[in-house]
RNA sequence: GGCCCCGUCGUCUAGAGGCCUAGGACAAUACCCUUUCAAGGUAUGGACCGGGGUUCGAAUCCCCGCGGGGUCACCA
């Protein structure tokens, strides 16, 4: 039997990271095993701004990686592809509806024609008695022909019968046994009572069973708080005479030891606003964007993260391979994951840890690669064309090979590409006064302008050598010099190697930067 | 409140009765390397929620506390 796994994302205007990792081990599983992972859109309300709802999530997926082999089309406009169509729960209605007039013909549930007055004091009286209140309905023992009869002449809502006194036990994949005693399972809804528009909407608890039985869904993995709804699903899955799939409760991502939620979650700090900037972002362009926040996957992907590495670090939280493994290729994860090692409890959300994972991974990134993957950012901070010149592309190369491990994310090559390639240079006022407090420092530099003039090969071995002969020649060490001439050339105290730099400036540029500090 | 789940360094985790004077990683600190910044190297501090059992022996099993969370909807 193929494993199939299924995420199933309500429609919100963004994909939420808590999220994606529950969604991460059910694909990975599906992987592991050769399954199929299917999509499907949990829009049990109103869809009128669908697209818009459900874009990001799709987008967000795409970009990680991580396909899906049913479910919504790309248009997000309520079109699916694959066999069980449609995948948006909002237009499976009527196949609810059927599974439950089936059951209710069964006399497997009846209308429920209690009143919500009835209920409340119901509930009350349980409360004020300190016992829990488990509903059940007028119509339980009402035959079902009668039953049909009734309810074709007045809907209500449409609950399932649950026999007492038994006991409803499965293994979670992640929990270990679980077991409780019906007496404690309320005849749970499955068709709320007509709207004003006189239809029957299935409510969430049905509706996932009927679609996880239609969609052949062999391993529900699911966040923890699903756990509890599992026994009245089991007596669901029952009643339609379907078999049972494995169920895995995952534990949750938490954010300083509560649930990760939008509002507990900090706004763009003054350094990640600057870096938005400096990529080309204006202010309102950053306001506008309400999911530029660790919680969205769309921030990830704007300040330029490996959606590899989001995926290391995502699933290591909550599972591991070992005791010591904390680097995983997507490929590696996709050959070991397996729900028997998720952990038990939630874990919390550390973005210094998924700082250094995407360092890591960064490592791995050819530099071909590199170039292309930080020129859309260039190319929206206006700092290269839309299209780009074999010397441009050349110098870009350098840029990136000079500046190694220190661009960790794609958007950091700002920092080391606009003192090289933008014509007129910022200076950084606080560098260089310090580089050049001591007036020693210019008249240092103005000596050494005259060798670089002199210097026959330009290139960063030649620059090194000639330059330590320079600051020797005088007595001195590097560091006498390295503050000016960097402050100088770059007008910022901080970057990749110092003759790298003169290097890929080439002497001309040097030479003019070194005399409009000079003059 | 009932029921359920969870509790190992600051954080992520390893740990299925002896391999545990509790291992790894991130973070922190110090030093080394060095051309600023990274990267790299070395080192240091840092945890079994508490109390009782069971056992020759408990982070691991049992009980009781304590703490955190979930769930009890015509939300999903």
């Amino acid at each position: 039997m193929t494993v199939r796994t299924r995420f199933a994302p309500s429609p919100t205007g963004y994909l939420h990271i808590g999220g994606v990792r529950t969604a991460l081990f059910c694909w990975l599983l599906a992987q592991r095993h050769g399954g199929k992972f299917v999509l499907r859109i949990d829009d049990t309300d109103d869809a009128r701004n669908r697209a818009e709802a459900v874009r990001p999530i799709l987008d967000g997926f795409r970009w990680l990686g991580m396909n899906w082999d049913e479910g919504p089309t790309d248009s997000a406009d309520g079109t699916s592809f694959g066999p069980h169509q449609p995948y948006f729960q909002g237009q499976r209605n009527p196949i609810y509806e059927a599974a439950a007039m089936k059951l209710l013909a069964e006399g497997k549930a009846y209308p429920d024609y209690t009143t919500s007055a009835e209920q409340e004091a119901a509930r009350e009286h349980a409360k004020l008695a300190r016992k829990p209140y488990v509903h059940r309905g007028t119509n339980r023992d009402v035959p079902a022909d009668e039953n049909v009869k009734l309810y074709a002449a007045k809907k209500a809502p449409l609950l399932l019968k649950v026999e007492p006194g038994l006991k409803v036990s499965f293994v979670d994949a992640v929990k270990g046994k679980h077991e409780t005693n019906t007496d404690t399972i309320r005849d749970p809804m499955l068709l709320r009572g007509p709207d004003e528009n006189g239809l029957c909407r299935a409510v969430y608890n049905f509706a996932t069973v009927v679609d996880d039985i239609a969609f052949g869904i062999t391993h529900v993995v699911r966040a923890i708080e699903h756990l509890e709804n599992t026994p009245t699903q089991i007596l669901m899955y029952q009643a339609l005479g379907a078999t049972l799939p494995i169920f895995g409760h995952v534990p949750q991502v938490y954010y300083i030891g509560k649930k990760m939620s939008k509002r507990d979650t900090p706004a763009l700090s003054a350094d990640e606003i600057a870096k938005f900037k400096a990529c080309g972002w204006t202010e309102e362009e950053i306001k506008g964007r309400d999911d530029l926040n660790i919680i969205a996957v769309a921030y990830y992907k704007e300040i330029g993260y490996l959606p590899e590495a989001i995926i290391n670090y995502l699933c290591r939280l909550g599972w591991s391979l070992d005791a010591e493994t904390e680097f995983m290729t997507v490929e590696t994860l996709k050959q070991n994951f397996t729900l028997d090692r998720v952990t038990d409890a939630p874990g919390n959300y550390d973005a210094k840890k998924l700082f250094w994972i995407q360092g890591e991974h960064m490592k791995l990134v050819p530099t071909a690669e590199k170039v292309e993957r930080c020129i859309p950012f260039l190319q929206r901070a206006k700092l290269i064309g839309d299209t780009l010149d074999s010397d441009t592309r050349l110098t870009l190369t350098k840029i990136i090979e000079a500046s190694g491990d220190r661009i960790k994310l794609f958007s950091d090559i700002l920092a080391f590409a606009t003192p090289i390639l933008k014509q007129e240079i910022d200076r950084d006022p606080k560098a260089t006064e310090k580089a050049f407090k001591d007036p020693a420092a210019k008249l240092l530099l103005t000596e050494f302008a005259e060798v670089l003039k002199s210097a026959k090969s330009f290139d960063a071995a030649s620059l090194d050598k000639l330059t330590h002969e320079f600051v020797a020649s005088k007595g001195l060490k590097l560091n006498a010099l390295q503050l000016p001439l960097r402050v100088a050339i770059t007008g910022t105290g901080m970057g990749f190697g110092l003759f790298d730099t003169l290097a890929i400036l080439g002497k001309d540029v040097s030479l003019q930067r070194l005399a409009t500090v000079l003059n």
